[in-house]
DNA sequence: TCTGGGGTCCTAGGACCC
DNA sequence: TCTGGGGTCCTAGGACCC
């Protein structure tokens, strides 16, 4: 049997665990540049605010019904993450942390032994006890059913509990049943959109079509997901391996056309790469640059262009990073635009340990030993040593208006209790 | 005025090899 | 007039996820 672990509205319940006042009231949680909704308690859910609303058109409504509204914080969502995979991990030796708030947890011949309802339980008590954050599990034979099974668990939480177990197949059948299509695990809008006009509308019509029909349309992906959601085990546990793929992008805080600009907000990007990639112990040898104009003003002109540029050598060093996405910056720049937004992937990424010997090209070895002191000093005093490319005096940031402490991980933002 | 960020996997097609 | 067969590797684009 496969456990689906899940946080409930985990960045909401983040902000919550720390300011206890939020209990039983309405919490949003905004992008970066305080964007869009990315988080809602039930509360803002069942005021109808939706995922990805543009906070700017949504201000009023907020005012109206005393929304509490964060910057995202994901210094403290991160860290609160860690502790609760943490404590999931003792449940059971085989873990996937699938994403920030979620987890598969295999309970191979834990039924010949435990009653897994009681043990869902326990995984809910232990986590909020120990964390705050409250959870939801589901318990079946696949990964696709325990996804349905954890949304029954949360949808009526108050029937459940919080634990949902699909264990026999009239249950899973009327399970299938009860989930529209679009709800799926794997089913996005485009395949929705297919489904439906074939008048296919819940998770056990589909499962009743034809696999090559299925494998022609939806391809392997749609196959092996039927397969599973029917039933038989086809998704299993996967390691959470190193990332295949390293990317900062971000929108500005304005649109801006001066070539200056935009260097310094590469260089910035790039040191970020170089953070994310020695953190994992990898090197890349590919950065892809991009940059865009702002896409919602159709009364300027658009522009967007990327470029892919090799390093010298596979590397994980900001300077050999910055002057790579500076050369790309430099051929995909055009004057006379108002730029909104720019990034850069990092891709073909190697163990930094193995590092490929060059025959005419070899990074100077000394990067290695200043990107650790680096790494430190900026873990040490809360990123202070930038680099020339990046804006050294005033310093540009992203509107983050509302940011909350970052209560676990640092001690000058403990929170504190007034007796 | 304002509209996010970061990932994975699969497929088709092109370039290349012998 | 006629012009093979069988591979691999890479990339872009499109789907999906949270």
């Amino acid at each position: 049997m496969y456990a689906l672990v899940d946080c409930n509205n985990f960045y909401a319940s983040c902000e919550r665990v720390f300011n206890p006042l939020l209990e039983n009231k309405p919490v949003v949680v905004l992008s970066n540049n305080d964007g869009c909704v990315i988080a809602r308690s039930n509360e803002a859910k069942a005021m109808d605010i939706p995922m990805g609303a543009p906070a700017f058109q949504f201000q009023k409504l907020f005012d109206k019904n005393g929304v509490h509204v964060f910057s995202s914080n994901y210094a403290l969502y991160g860290d609160m993450s860690k502790r609760v995979m943490n404590i999931l991990s003792e449940f059971t030796p085989d873990i996937e942390i699938y994403s920030i708030d979620e987890a598969f947890l295999l309970l191979a011949g834990f039924e010949e032994h435990f009653d897994l309802e009681y043990y869902g339980r326990q995984m809910i008590l232990a986590v909020k006890s120990r964390t705050g954050i409250p959870i939801s599990v589901g318990i079946a034979p696949t990964k696709a059913l325990a996804k349905v099974a954890n949304k029954i668990a949360k949808k009526f939480s108050a029937r459940t509990g919080g634990v949902y177990i699909l264990d026999d197949p009239e249950k899973n059948r009327k399970a299938l049943l009860w989930t529209k299509i679009g709800d799926v695990w794997g089913i996005g809008r485009q395949y929705e959109k297919r489904l439906l006009a074939l008048n296919i509308r819940n998770a056990q019509q589909f499962v009743e079509l034809h696999d090559e029909y299925v494998r022609k349309e939806f391809s392997v992906v749609g196959l092996r997901l039927k397969r599973d959601l029917s039933g038989l085990t086809t998704l299993s546990l996967e390691a959470t391996p190193k990332k295949k793929n390293i990317a900062v992008t971000r929108a500005f805080e304005n649109m801006y056309s001066d070539y200056n600009e935009l260097k310094e907000r590469v260089s910035t990007y790039a040191v970020k790469i170089g953070e994310k990639l020695r953190r994992q112990e990898s090197n890349c040898s590919l950065l892809q640059v991009f940059v865009l104009t702002n896409q919602f003003r159709n009364d300027l002109k658009q522009y967007r262009a990327s470029i892919s540029v090799y390093t010298p050598t596979p590397t994980n060093s900001s300077i050999t990073l910055v002057q790579t996405a500076l050369t790309g910056l430099s051929m995909i720049y055009k004057e006379g635009y108002q730029y909104k937004k720019a990034g850069i992937i990092a891709s073909k990424l190697t163990p930094a340990k193995q590092k490929q010997f060059k025959l005419f090209s070899e990074e100077n070895p000394k990067h290695e030993q200043l990107m650790k002191v680096v790494d430190q000093l900026n873990f040490r005093e809360n990123g202070k040593v930038k680099f020339g490319g990046q804006d050294l005096g005033r310093t540009w940031k992203i509107k983050q208006e509302r940011l909350s402490n970052r209560f676990s991980t640092r001690l000058n933002e403990l929170i504190i209790i007034k007796v």
